[in-house]
RNA sequence: GGAGAGGUGGCAGAGUGGUCGAUUGCACCGGCUUGCUAAGCCGGCGUACCGUUUUCGCGGUACCGAGGGUUCGAAUCCCUCCCUCUCCGCCA
């Protein structure tokens, strides 16, 4: 959400801001209806002024002369009450049309109409040049019986997997890996709900918008969380934090659910595009600081590259341009792992908002100028499963069939160096 | 699911219709004082919005879990919802 005096002061950098976002607002109707607020506020204001000071003289009064003035007072009263029905609803639209206006992106940030104009800023790592034909993840886990697909559209519906034996081992190491290492960075790990209310999603600027893409349980008024980005971001939400505490690090495990609406018919094979799965996610919070927060969104970029480097994957870093921004992302850099079915397949997603999402959840810290400021939030992914599967499984496969695992993950996957038909079953 | 209790400022905890944005204690900040053990005294100490101001600031309104109602006037009375705690039931 922006600041409303910003976005007076501001109006054409607003304008201009939405427009390359591809963001239909109605910056001329907010500020007529903000203008329109400011009147009837500053009357009910002027006449709770006098109700209250007549409330004062009344309890004075005695017979008569008290009767006249609760008559009198019954009047503005109900003015006041009218005041306030016409306030609300003004609020009310006000509210809707300020929450609706994207974040600008920052300037460095490449125009583009969608994901066509994003640019890529890099590729590292080498990609696998195989000297036989290379099978894709759905050919080699099932041959490994690793995962099982038919069993899960039996059980749960399409677009949902069972991981099994080796490969189930391998998804808790992958996890654990990424974990791990953001730890070691400082970051506290969280486990947190997935059943949130409306309000964490309304503040990570998930709702109104996300609403196709949720589960709800309606009976509960809960919604099942996309990312524990919703839950670990909102976790200081409607509070004041001290300056000196910031920046605040948390990564997030959780299970994550996505209808998918609207991709019925791509990606329907695999592992690649999915109902449920697992992810840790960073999170920071900072003080409001355009340079340092421009400094974490290096961080935590920095810090999923590690983690793809360390697992021996290839990938890309994209700078996301303005279209295919979000309504509060400042900037975004999406990393790419390389699958070798499919080529670039998006793993990461990293995110800094400035304010944006603060304002909308109310997230603030006490500077040591002893003013209130609104936090700044940025979120990366650190590990993303089964996506990710798909890149070790194809990236790191053999002639056999077998799977190599990477020296990393060694450790959390019990010793083993690779999963074969013999050890696939995950038992000792 | 059943029965009960409760949600007040960072925390603790008063306050049952008007002078209560709210006693007090702790914590915190500033100053003073003191040769003594987590000392004493004085002062300050919430947030949001509106207005005003060159800055410090000043004036106003709102906020006692949320929303609605009664009333000239609500922390206080009524309704709905949310949350927490205790006991019972159920349960990984």
């Amino acid at each position: 959400m922006l600041d409303i005096k910003y976005i007076r002061a501001e109006l054409e950098a607003v304008r201009k801001g939405a427009e390359d976002k591809g963001f239909q607002v109605d910056l001329d109707r907010l500020i007529a209806l903000d203008d329109q607020r400011k009147v009837l506020l500053t009357e009910q204001e002027t006449l709770r002024h006098d109700q209250k000071n007549a409330g004062k003289e009344i309890a004075t009064l005695d017979g008569d002369a008290k009767q006249e003035a609760i008559q009198r007072m019954a009047e503005v009263s109900d003015r006041i009450k009218t005041l306030g029905d016409e306030l609300r609803e003004v609020v009310t639209e006000v509210e809707e049309l300020q929450s609706g206006i994207p974040m600008p992106a920052a300037p460095e940030v490449p125009l583009g109409p969608d994901d066509s104009g994003n640019v890529e800023l890099r590729v590292v790592g080498e990609i696998p040049q195989f000297d036989f034909e290379p099978k894709d993840h759905v050919e080699l886990a099932q041959d490994l019986d690793i995962v099982d697909f038919p069993r899960a559209s039996k059980l749960a519906g399409s677009q949902t997997y069972i991981l099994k034996g080796a490969g189930a081992l391998l998804e808790i190491a992958v996890l654990r890996f990424a974990l791990d290492h953001v730890v070691d960075r400082g970051f506290v790990p969280m486990m947190v709900p997935t059943m949130v209310k409306y309000e964490p999603l309304f503040g990570t600027a998930y709702f109104p918008g996300g609403e196709e893409q949720t589960y709800e349980i309606p009976k509960d008024h809960l919604y099942l969380t996309g990312t524990s980005e919703v839950p670990v971001t909102a976790y200081h939400s409607d509070e004041i934090l001290e300056e000196d505490d910031l920046p605040l690090k948390y990564c997030g495990w959780s299970t994550c659910y996505r209808r998918e609406a609207g991709a019925a018919g791509r990606d329907t094979r695999g592992l690649y595009r999915i109902h449920q799965f697992n992810k840790v996610e960073q999170v920071i919070i900072a003080k409001s600081d355009v340079e340092e927060s421009i400094t974490h969104h290096d961080f935590i970029r920095d810090n999923a590259e590690e983690i793809l480097q360390a697992m021996e994957i290839p990938y890309r870093v994209v700078d996301v341009c303005t279209g295919d921004l979000g309504m509060g992302q400042v900037r975004k850099f999406d990393i790419e792992a390389w699958m070798p079915s499919r080529g670039w397949g998006e793993t990461h997603s990293a995110s800094r908002f400035y304010d944006y999402q603060s304002r909308r959840m109310n997230l603030r810290y006490r500077g040591k100028d002893g003013k209130v400021h609104y936090c700044h939030t940025l979120n990366n992914t650190a590990i993303a499963t089964p996506r990710v599967l798909i890149a070790i499984l194809e990236n790191h496969q053999r002639e056999d069939g077998s799977i190599r695992i990477p020296e990393v993950l060694v450790p959390y996957m019990g010793g083993r160096t690779e999963i074969t038909r013999d050890n696939a079953s995950g038992a000792r």
